[in-house]
DNA sequence: AAAACTGGCAACCGCTCGGCG
DNA sequence: ACGCCGAGCGGTTGCCAGTTT
């Protein structure tokens, strides 16, 4: 890259270089410049258009920052149930996961992980990348979600980010988050998304799967507090051992249910996920259903609830 | 009221990949 | 086959506003 070069041209050239926060005339002009001449071919737009911005800067700022269609402000229960599940799929993929929430930035994913999600991880003493933890996340946190999504009435019908019609489920708001899922739900099938793909291991392109919107199957809870303590369709747990899930096999067949129609045409209901009875499962489970709700979850680990 | 701490997020960095000559 | 270059990705850093002590 010109980096290499060794030139004065280039120490010259490094020099003038500006970085950090991006001033209101360097959105401005950059907007203009994409305006005129489209995207693409950063270091010429970052040569030609009179910024003093690295192309990978200019390109950075557009994407995350300055493009049309960017979502402002905080993510809907859908898009944070729909991040955990595609994580718990795919892993670190944040490009991939955010090809499935329209207007959603990689970085902002990224940024919801580390700061939300590795948070609630950090505070229960528990690996972010743990099966333990997606075992929790799945188990507590998502029903939840599952059940502010159900109490604001639609379910999502997130699809792919290549689909034209996104664009009007999302609509911004001057100020807090945008109204989402205006649009009826589409009856499209959702894919089953349980399964947990290491990175690398996957060979199709985002393009051909989960081209619509995934909500995924959950293990039904209630058989775990209604006599099937020991395993679920390969999610194993016992609660009365240790208080941890144990030997779980999340990942492989486990909770891969057959794709549904739509969650309200199979009466789909957030009952069916209700809360294990076990005490110390229910610390990890209280402390993850509301991630406001930092304060118990650091009075668990006073307790040492876990 | 002020210092210390924390969380959220924008931006940067290093690396990899793919296209092209 | 090789090197160059543009583009993209994931990890990390640094700043700033808000909160706590």
């Amino acid at each position: 890259m010109s980096e290499k070069r060794g030139s004065n041209k280039y120490e010259e050239d490094k020099m003038e270089l500006r970085r950090g926060p991006w001033t209101l005339e360097e959105d401005a002009l950059l907007i203009h410049y994409i305006a005129c001449h489209g995207e693409g071919r950063w270091n010429l737009l970052a040569k030609c258009s009179g910024l003093k911005r690295t192309g990978k800067s200019c390109r950075l700022r557009w994407l995350n920052y300055l493009k049309p269609d960017v979502k402002r402000g905080n993510l809907s229960p859908e898009e944070q149930f729909l991040i955990l599940e595609l994580h718990s799929k795919w892993g670190n993929r944040w490009s991939r996961i955010a090809q499935h929430l329209p207007g959603r930035t990689d970085n902002e994913i990224k940024n919801y992980w580390r700061t939300r999600v590795q948070k609630q991880a950090r505070q229960l003493k528990i690996d972010a990348n743990s099966s333990m933890f997606r075992d929790a996340v799945r188990c507590y946190w998502m029903p939840r979600l599952l059940e502010n999504m159900g109490s604001s009435q639609s379910m999502p019908s997130l699809v792919d980010s290549n689909a034209t019609t996104t664009a009007g489920m999302m609509e911004q708001t001057p100020h807090g988050p945008p109204h989402q899922f205006s649009n009826p739900p589409m009856h499209r099938p959702f894919e089953s998304c349980s399964s947990y793909e290491p990175p690398g291991s996957e060979n199709h392109s985002p393009s051909t799967s989960s081209r619509s919107m995934a909500l995924p199957q959950l293990p039904n809870l209630s058989e775990f507090s209604s006599g099937h303590p020991d395993n679920y369709s390969g999610l194993s747990f016992n609660p009365f051992m240790t208080g941890h899930f144990v030997n779980n096999s999340y990942g492989l067949d486990a909770m891969d249910l057959d794709p549904v129609v739509s969650a309200a045409q199979l009466g789909f209901s957030v009952s069916d996920y209700t809360m294990a009875d076990n005490n110390c499962v229910d610390n990890i489970g209280d402390a993850l259903w509301n991630m406001d709700e930092l304060w118990y979850a650091r009075k668990l680990n006073e307790w040492g609830g876990i």
